[in-house]
DNA sequence: TAAGCGTGGTA
DNA sequence: TTACCAAGCTT
């Protein structure tokens, strides 16, 4: 789908000079960081993946000890979900991992272990998208090719004086569309990283320092002294809250009883401590609500933490309560009773981390 | 297209 | 505390 508003936006906007100025200094300033001590591609894959929505200063350490379990490629193609899961444990949206791991399995299948270097091959990959595309492209090969994140959109937003909304998915097709004819074609990977880097460093999403930035003197928003309004960017709705109460239940060996979540929708796959919905069960029916789900007689014992899970779009109140098993034989497939040692093989979410200073 | 999908940092 | 954010993708 063209776009005629591309020439309009980049009427009198000196691309060679903008091109220039970028990328020296980028050159000049750029972090050091562990995926950039050389452009192997399946470590561009996996930093890509783990930055998308996620701070530099969070990924290094995962980005460091994933690389140690999982060297090559193949190293993650064999690995058990599992031990991928528990690598990405803390990181959020887990199906990254799921993702880049079927991905990866495929890419040994049928591309006899080498990531692809063309839009439509990298695009059919599960969990790579337009802008991670663009990143492999252009960091690990040297293709020409946008990369349009956030911070892309915040810096052209103001440079090119744009009001569009980048929350609607038609904006990043426009910036896609300008980026095919701005970037540099000598060196598309310093430029897709030095948009990036100058809005991580500099063009800032709240006061940017303008006064530092390289390519102050290209910039219509900050000549128009009008910088601090752009981007346009629509609020999201806030999340709804759930109550639930999450149990610790203990047998006479010290086992603890934790389940497997279902392999689609929130936390997918990973492991946590039973949960009842305190909207669906009246809490005076508990222990029979257990004894119904997973075939165990209980004596819950007293309310120990009140913990709040706050995901993007929901909010779990979790009240925590332990209890003791007393009889019965587990019937629940997902189930388990585990040891304590067992359990730290195993990849919860945070809130149910939290909970085990409990036990 | 809009909603679902995590977590931790910061104003 | 609340609101918003940080190198997005899938459905």
């Amino acid at each position: 789908m063209k776009n005629e508003q591309v020439p309009v936006i980049l009427e009198d906007f000196d691309v060679a000079q903008y091109q220039h100025d970028l990328i020296h200094w980028f050159k000049q300033e750029q972090r050091i960081l562990p995926w950039r001590a050389n452009q192997d591609p399946y470590k561009v894959w996996v930093s890509e993946i783990m930055l998308q929505q996620t701070r530099v200063d969070t990924v290094i350490p995962y980005f460091e000890n994933f690389m140690s379990q999982f060297p090559t490629l193949e190293d993650l193609a064999y690995a058990d979900e599992e031990r991928v899961l528990k690598a990405w444990e803390g990181l959020g949206y887990y199906s990254r991992a799921r993702n880049l791991q079927t991905a990866v399995r495929e890419v040994v299948e049928n591309y006899e272990g080498r990531v692809p270097h063309n839009e439509k091959e990298l695009s059919s990959l599960k969990g790579v998208g337009p802008y991670t595309k663009g990143a492999i492209l252009s960091i690990a090969y040297g293709i020409p090719s946008p990369a349009v994140d956030g911070n892309v959109m915040r810096v052209l937003s103001r440079i090119l004086f744009i009001e569009n909304d980048i929350a609607k998915p038609a904006t990043r097709k426009l910036f896609e569309n300008i980026i095919r004819e701005i970037i540099s074609q000598e060196d598309p990977s310093s430029f897709n990283q030095g948009l990036m880097e100058l809005g991580a460093l500099v063009c800032t999403p709240k006061s940017p320092s303008c006064m530092l930035c390289p390519v102050q003197e290209h910039c219509r928003a900050f000549h128009a002294g009008k910088e601090q309004l752009l981007p346009v960017k629509s609020s999201k709705k806030k999340q709804k809250r759930k109550p639930y109460m999450s149990l610790l239940l203990k047998d006479e060996h010290g086992r603890i009883l934790v389940e497997k979540r279902p392999d689609d929708g929130l936390l997918a796959n990973l492991w946590q401590f039973p949960m009842v919905s305190l909207e669906e069960h009246n809490r005076l029916n508990v222990e029979k609500w257990i004894q119904g789900e997973y075939g165990l007689q209980v004596s819950l014992g007293s309310t120990v933490d009140n913990i709040k899970h706050t995901f993007s779009h929901v909010i779990w109140d979790l009240e925590v309560m332990t209890g003791e098993i007393k009889s019965g034989e587990l019937d629940k497939s997902n189930a388990r009773l585990s040891s304590p040692e067992e359990m730290e093989q195993l990849p919860f979410p945070v809130s149910h981390q939290k909970m085990m200073k409990h036990l």
